[in-house]
DNA sequence: GTAAATTTGTCAATAACCGTCAAGACAACT
DNA sequence: AGTTGTCTTGACGGTTATTGACAAATTTAC
C-alpha cells in the first residue's frame, strides 16, 4: 500500500532501488523489502523520501498510518465498528 | 478503554483481582497493569474474560482491537483520512 | 493498626524488529 | 551461452520492545 505507493513514485522518478537507498542511507535489501510490504517504514523514512522524490508528504504518511493500522485490523471480525469507536475516541474531531 | 471495561465488570461480578487473575492463570500485578492500561490483552485473555464476566465476547474483542488501533494513531495528524482509507479497503463491505 | 487487595518497580526471558551481507533470480544485451 | 545490472531472497547477529515472575510499597477496608 504504501510501500506500492513509494515504488511508484521513485520509477516516476527514475531513480533504482540502490540509488533511493544510497540516499535514504539505508541497505537496498531492506528498501526492496519495503516497497513489497516486507518489511515496514519508519515515520522518519517516509519524510525523507517524500523530501527526495518531491512528493507530497502529507499523502505519504496517511498512507503510512492506513498501512500501519491495516496491518492490526486485518483478518478481525469487529474491524468496523473498532473503527468507529476511534474516530469517536479522537480529540477535537 | 477496553481495561476500564473488564474492570468494571469484574467488579459487577464481586472478583477480586487476584481472583479473576487466578482463574486466568497469570499473575495479579499483570492483570493489574493490564486493566489500567500499563500492559495490553492477548487476544486470548479476552476471550477468556468473556468466558469468566459472561460478558459480551464480541463486544469486548471490539473494544480491544478499538484500544490497539488507537494506541497507534494517538498524536498523529492524518488519522481521520487513515482511518477511511482502512475502511474503503476492507473486503465486502 | 492490621490484614487484605492492589499497585509499583525490577529483572531475566522471550519475542519482534532491524541492519548487514551473500547468494540467487531475472531480464537485457552482446 | 556469457556478462552485466537490478532486484529479491534468505540467513545471521544485534538491538529493542514486550512479557512473566517476583518482591516491596502503597492503598483500602475493617
Amino acid at each position: 500500500m504504501i510501500g506500492q505507493k513509494i515504488r511508484e513514485l521513485r520509477e516516476e522518478n527514475d531513480f533504482l532501488l540502490r540509488q533511493l537507498a544510497a540516499k535514504m542511507d539505508i541497505d537496498t535489501a531492506q528498501l526492496s523489502k519495503m516497497e513489497r510490504g516486507e518489511r515496514s517504514f519508519k515515520k522518519e523514512e517516509i519524510i525523507m523520501i517524500a523530501e527526495i522524490l518531491n512528493a507530497n508528504q502529507e499523502e505519504l504518511l496517511t498512507l503510512w498510518l492506513a498501512d500501519k493500522i491495516y496491518q492490526i485490523v486485518k483478518g478481525e471480525e469487529q474491524v468496523i465498528e473498532a473503527l468507529k469507536i476511534v474516530e469517536h475516541k479522537l480529540p477535537k474531531v
